[in-house]
DNA sequence: ACTTTTACAGAAATATTTTCTGTTTGAAAG
DNA sequence: CTTTCAAACAGAAAATATTTCTGTAAAAGT
């Protein structure tokens, strides 16, 4: 899918703020609503906007822990991986799990409430998974970027 | 701020979905339009409801790679950080970036579209910052995770 | 040269959000 | 003990937004 202009600047817009609609959109680009419509129906089909959320105040529903868990397997067979995979997908303090290259296998991002939950999380969750073998952890003491927009 | 059970509800819908609308809510959770409208504006204003985004796909708009960076600071002051920081909000590439403990000092997320380009950010960009002592790359292979969902 | 497609505009129909009015309930004040 | 007040909710009306429909103009394909 090849995207112009005017599709790049609405997604501009979009990755802002998903609230605003599509006048505001229209308004800012000098489009009439159709085509603003009909490009946004377009991206959405295309995969190209995956979806629309909410960004809530971590520190607001009281995690104020951020942490990130560099693990290695006890073993480095697509078995392995796929079990560790799907132990992860259900661990909702995991906000991101990236296999990755170097001195060990992954790298996952923790929000957790504070360091008595990490404990736990580390000691009766993460360690406990018969697929790691070693966790190197890194905390977050301050946060300075985060985005969930993409450079277009 | 205290949410009670309904809140938390309202915060878990919002967070998988920030385009159902306030019946879709108010349906889900059993409640007319009022409360919810009352809450979600109540939300908002507190700060817990931080913003609405659109996530875009990565690969879509050309971003085949992803990499952290970990990054050691020439010295370890206030304005070195304070320096450091600055330059990190200009960069579009840079989605996370934390100050952490252990070995190095800043956590990097980088999306950019392929190791060319990543290339010429660590050349000219990153490591020409005159805060910046030391650069180790970990290359993500695999996304097994990324979710904008904390836990509640 | 003709047909088809794409991009757009305007307006009508439908749906959603916002505002307004009012009821119930439970807690605090007299 | 009862009166007052505030919080939480419901329903309906008003204001906005999205979606659908109709149509035009320019570019692309036959």
């Amino acid at each position: 899918m090849v995207l112009d202009d005017i599709d790049k600047k609405i997604l501009r817009l979009l990755q802002e703020n998903a609230h605003y609609t599509l006048k505001d959109i229209a308004n800012k680009i000098n489009l009439s609503l159709t085509p603003v419509h009909d490009r946004v129906k377009r991206l959405e089909k295309e995969g190209v906007i995956e979806k629309y959320v909410s960004i809530l105040n971590k520190k607001k529903l009281g995690n104020n822990l951020t942490v990130y868990c560099q693990v290695t397997l006890t073993k480095q067979t697509y078995d392995t991986s796929e079990g560790f995979n799907q132990a992860i997908l259900e661990m909702p303090e995991v906000v991101e799990c990236n296999y990755v290259s170097g001195n060990f296998d992954y790298m996952l991002k923790i929000i957790i409430p504070d360091m008595e939950s990490y404990h736990h999380f580390h000691q009766k969750k993460l360690s406990v998974l018969p697929e790691v073998s070693l966790i190197n952890t890194v905390f977050v003491i301050s946060e300075v970027k985060s985005t969930t927009v993409l450079p277009i």
